[in-house]
DNA sequence: ATAACCAATCTGGTTAACCAATTTTTTGAA
DNA sequence: TTCAAAAAATTGGTTAACCAGATTGGTTAT
């Protein structure tokens, strides 16, 4: 899955068409966990669509965990029921492209764990490696240079160190698309990108210093641009 | 991106390897944002790998914001710096399969903010829509019957109730694999079944009464099984 | 009657050929 | 010499043919 592209293609919408058909042949048929699926080949007749457009559709719902399929043998329903079976399928139709305003909160969120968790679990090695974005950071910046990038890799740095694999996927996943909407709204000027590097330092001390509270502390004050830029408030 | 299945296939070995090399090929022709990598056919030569894997890598990569594909044109690196380029990619090649204690740390992170945000935001519909999955589960475990399936539901109910659609995606991404470790790990009981009746109607009224920090509560003493799962302990 | 075996068939996965749109090069008239 | 128009080459996307392994049903030897 993919936290889908922002625009609607066609595709997708055909992809959304054929997963609403599986969904309705899994209720038809009555196929519990475990039950094969009739053979892709079957399944693009059935539909009329090409078989290549019905892989993309079962990969998607094998994504969610709803489908398995093995090679040489077939795709099967996954080890779920039917409730949640269609339950889920509706969810997934009906996924929201992610607005600008969901994709911060839920990055605040994030990050705000990640730094806890970062203070607490940081080894020397991540520590040295969240050091080295923090100093690459501040040159690029005190050289009056555009430092977006180095700032998304101190955080990054951050989440990495957090020990948490899920944490850290999803900050990767949702990091590119705050950079683009970043840039299209200039959310960040020279004079804040200079009072982030303090900011930053005060992040890394009190990781350094092992010291939760501060971290998220400090990590939500330099959010609070972000917080009014989303809610015209400095804490939600 | 997809959140990995556990096993790195060897599919995926040559995926990342390919992934690796487009790094290098950037880093080596200095590639800027905006400008065109070379075609699939001619880096699935230069690589010698099929052109199909070239695609894979390729829409990896463009999952993550790093690549654009622009059909009968060309593929273009996205609007982001060699830097951020390098280190994400790095990022991307060494996530690690998530493992259960992290699944279940980020699932109670976004269920704690997604039944706050729910209590705020709910409009009747979306609490109508959580009342009808509550007393799904409550006939079901009452009658006997096996519920994971409607205990699930009822949590993707609140967390489609928050407004954040990020939060959503990211609730039906990991759910998947909770239910699959719950399973193996014979996590939920009959009785705990029965005493979570209670605590789901709790969770509910709370969120009809727009209390948000009471809803978090609630849902923190639902998941307290989990925490002591995981950490031996009742709170983190 | 049963178990072992084998070949025909069916499966998802992979590869190569094809397509339409785009870009680049060529061409020829002004 | 210039520039527009057309043709050739290149692009990512799509489709159809092919592959190796799993399944299945029938056959045969025990």
């Amino acid at each position: 899955m993919k936290l889908e592209s922002l625009i609607v293609s066609d595709s997708q919408k055909v992809q959304n068409g054929i997963i609403s058909k599986i969904k309705e042949l899994i209720n038809y048929k009555n196929l519990e966990p475990g039950d094969k699926l009739p053979s892709e080949r079957m399944l693009s007749e059935r539909f009329g669509v090409s078989r290549g457009n019905v892989r993309e559709a079962i990969q998607k719902l094998e994504f969610y965990g709803l489908l398995k399929s093995i090679p040489q043998s077939g795709t099967f329903v996954a080890n779920i029921g039917v409730v949640a079976m269609n339950g889920m399928i509706d969810d997934i139709l009906r996924l929201d492209s992610p607005d600008f305003k969901s994709l911060v909160e839920t990055r605040i969120l994030l990050e705000l764990k990640a730094v806890k968790l970062a203070s607490l679990r940081r080894t020397e090695e991540y520590l040295k490696h969240i050091k080295e974005t923090l100093d690459a950071y501040e040159q690029k910046v005190l050289s009056g240079e555009d430092a977006v990038q180095e700032d998304l890799l101190f955080h990054l740095a951050i989440a990495k160190a957090s020990g948490n694999s899920t944490l850290n996927t999803f900050m990767l996943t949702i990091t590119p698309q705050i950079i683009i909407d970043f840039g299209k709204y200039h959310v960040c000027d020279k004079n804040q990108a200079v009072l982030a590097i303090e900011e930053h330092k005060q992040i890394y001390q009190a990781i350094k210093a092992q010291n939760p509270d501060l971290a998220k502390q400090k990590m939500k004050e330099h959010f609070n641009v972000l917080y009014q830029y989303c809610y015209n408030s400095k804490s939600v």
